[in-house]
DNA sequence: ATCATATTTAATAACCCTATTAAACAAGGT
DNA sequence: ACCTTGTTTAATAGGGTTATTAAATATGAT
């Protein structure tokens, strides 16, 4: 492999090594890990088997590694949205935003994530090592957390626990994107109007947290 | 197949056809479709592999058969709430904490039906084709909508979308459930603190919803 | 006791899967 | 031109997978 290589964007970048990963990742999203075989991405890549093998060893590596930048890119908008410093309602109204701006991107994000954490406690411990662990990622929710309580003094806001409001955003949020297959499927929608319904879910679902803060 | 079998109640009968049809479901709710082979079926159920196709001819086969069982059960669950002759308020209080108790007894349904129906499309097309279809089901949604837009117009409640009140409470609720393991694992919580997280949980839920539908 | 029917097993065909190995091929440096 | 280093392929070991088949075993009815 070529260390002096200055790209070192790896979508932007199209040696073999980055085209496999792609290729996986849009596979491993598409169909989970365990439906999804070397053998696959190989032939949808355009090379052998053996050099998925060759530069990633193990199908569980491969894996590994995209599963590990897509939280961190995750956690990265979650982290970037507190550093807002309007006003609390403000701050709210963007972060659900962002959240929602993200997901579009990457609609298959929730649910690969999901798979991968709600039936593998072996990934979950891994994941706890790797990141929840990590002070960044407390300080993330310390900082969220003394946002909320200092507003609440103040009487701003309405009383309810700062780990309630962020599960309320997340399901919101999240949930959104995890039922879209069935919303565009069962009620035949088309692509513009399942963009449509995100944008008018994404100022419903603001209005609904901002009512729940109301004091 | 013995159909003369009096004992309709499959969890109840013990015969091995209804004991590969437990232990796969308990496999698939687990380890998914993908994940789960007929000879890890046949070795918890200790038999031969070749019984399990003995009786359900294949794996697609067996696992329809739960599939649209769990559908349907969860599905009688939405439709039975909308029965309450209560006022709205107590009617959604119910509501959500009839889903609440029925996905407490099983909860990984949510995460079972996500994961064969977001990244399937077939299952999607025979899903709509078995149940959006019908009458019944047809039927559940356009009286929870009736009953809203009635409740509006008397002023008792706020403005909003029966959709968006449905995907809100499903949110909240189906989330809870899907996020459990990562709150277990990623907090250290013991069973006993989960009980008491998803009651919590569910209060907290109810009350929010209230709020949305304050006037 | 016999016979039909239902259940269960052993054996196997015909795959597909991961991972490794040795050999072929490129490219750049000297 | 040659050698080194990195890339890619062909071949294959050693599994595991689904599904089918024929043969063995139970069960119940007559």
């Amino acid at each position: 492999m070529n260390m002096d290589n200055i790209i070192t964007d790896k979508t932007a970048n199209d040696s073999m090594e980055s085209r496999i990963r792609d290729v996986a990742q849009e596979l491993f999203f598409r169909q989970g890990f365990a439906a999804t075989s070397t053998t696959q991405i190989a032939k949808e890549v355009g090379c052998t088997q053996a050099l998925v093998h060759y530069y990633y060893r193990t199908k569980e590596n491969l894996f590994r590694q995209i599963f590990l930048e897509q939280i961190q890119a995750a956690l990265q908008v979650v982290g970037e949205s507190l550093l807002s410093q309007e006003s609390f309602d403000a701050f709210i109204e963007q972060a659900i935003s962002l959240y929602f701006d993200a997901l579009t991107r990457n609609p298959q994000l929730p649910f690969f994530v999901l798979e991968e954490l709600v039936n593998n406690p072996e990934r979950r411990r891994y994941l706890r090592e790797n990141f929840v662990k990590k002070p960044s990622y407390v300080m993330i929710y310390m900082q969220f957390e003394a946002r909320l309580k200092h507003e609440q003094q103040a009487g701003r806001i309405a009383r309810i626990e700062p780990f309630d409001l962020m599960m309320t955003i997340a399901s919101m949020t999240v949930f959104t994107f995890l039922s879209l297959p069935m919303y565009q499927d069962l009620l035949s929608r088309t692509d513009s109007q399942v963009k449509d319904y995100i944008l008018q879910r994404k100022r419903e679902v603001i209005r609904m947290v901002k009512k729940i803060l109301k004091p």
